[in-house]
DNA sequence: CGAATACAAGACTCTTGCGTCTCGTAACTC
DNA sequence: GAGTTACGAGACGCAAGAGTCTTGTATTCG
């Protein structure tokens, strides 16, 4: 079983032939209904996510996500998937300096801002015990990462990085405490923070 | 409702009076009990412990659990409770470097090999549900952070330490990318990779 | 011994939640 | 209009799990 089929669907043909007989599939339920499990799972978790919570939230009967979705958990992953879809573009600012800072603002607004930011702990706890789920996301994490190393890159060409610098501790030391913040701590995520952090990854890896 | 009444105990006589008649309660099924819930939470999280579970695992019937806790949530109080029980001595090797490593290790150590290291994903996605222990876990933290406040605290008077140093900033620096490979990226948490850290810290952070 | 309590084993009630199904209605194609 | 599929509402069966209780036995005190 991969572990996002798509979704459920019998229907979205393969074929894209003139069109299925009957009513067609409510674009705004599978909108609704993605959108209720995402808030269900930052409300309740992974298991306290349930189906009749998201078809109530979602304003659908139980058949309709059924019908999309074969089981509560392909719900689940379809969910947190859509969550986490998004990856953002490398950012050259033409600085050390100012591409970690870049880099540290843009993780700051994900854990703070968005879905998958508000689902990051319950995704932490799960993949602690879903091998099929860690590996999806410990590949997303490597997506990311390649942004990051591309920093590094553009860092060493213009001969602001030290030699020997291992690239992959230098971004867990840009991105370690600001996950360190959200998820554990709980200490703020303000201005004050990321100048402090970004000075201190800058003085550890500039010549 | 404390975070932790002690335990259920109705016989835990205040009063520590020459005894209470009966047969006493089995101090071996104490231990079994809270070993048996921490195992379960390690494999199955808090909401995938069962009651009847801790009891086959701990070789204990139900009521004997019941005895001691009246619910299940106060039985996984108690058991996360007692993981992260015990704080160790600061530490004092002479300098920030040695100190940091030190401090590095023992975070390595409690991540990698201990059943609070094995329990704080569940608990990351607990705390970020349930006020109540999320106030407690944040003690915990906060008397974890006094250690560190205290290394910091030598090295400024040995002069080893930059006066413009945010020491709260420090810590995470440190502490950071060690809890962020071990729940999120799943990164090594190897001598390479401590040596690097506490290198990038130090350079950081030293005068 | 008798009283009191703990214990293992397990039956029991009650609730919750998954997944299925039916029914009447709505939307779309031919 | 006929046929087909989606939809909301909700009933339904089923399983899992919390918490209670019973029964027979074991342990401790006086």
């Amino acid at each position: 079983m991969a572990v996002v089929p798509a979704e459920g669907d019998d229907r979205a043909a393969p074929c894209a032939g003139p069109r299925a007989p009957g009513r067609p599939r409510s674009s705004v339920a599978d909108a609704a209904i993605v959108a209720a499990a995402i808030d269900s799972l930052e409300a309740d978790g992974f298991d306290g996510l349930t189906v009749d919570g998201v078809a109530a939230r979602a304003g659908v009967s139980k058949a309709t996500i059924y019908r999309r979705y074969p089981s509560k958990i392909e719900l689940v992953l379809a969910a947190a998937q859509q969550c986490i879809g998004d990856i953002p573009i490398p950012l050259d600012t033409g600085s050390l300096r100012g591409d970690l800072e870049a880099t540290a603002r843009k993780l700051v607004a994900l854990v703070s801002d968005t879905p998958a930011g508000r689902i990051m702990p319950m995704l932490v706890a799960e993949i602690s015990r879903n091998a099929e789920l860690r590996d999806a996301f410990r590949d997303y994490i490597g997506c990311r990462r390649m942004i990051s190393m591309e920093i590094a890159q553009r860092a060493l060409a213009r001969g602001e990085l030290r030699a020997d610098t291992d690239v992959d501790v230098m971004v867990d030391v840009l991105a370690g405490p600001i996950f360190y913040r959200s998820l554990v701590s709980g200490g703020p995520l303000d201005d004050n923070f990321l100048t402090h952090l970004v000075d201190a990854v800058t003085r550890a890896y500039a010549i």
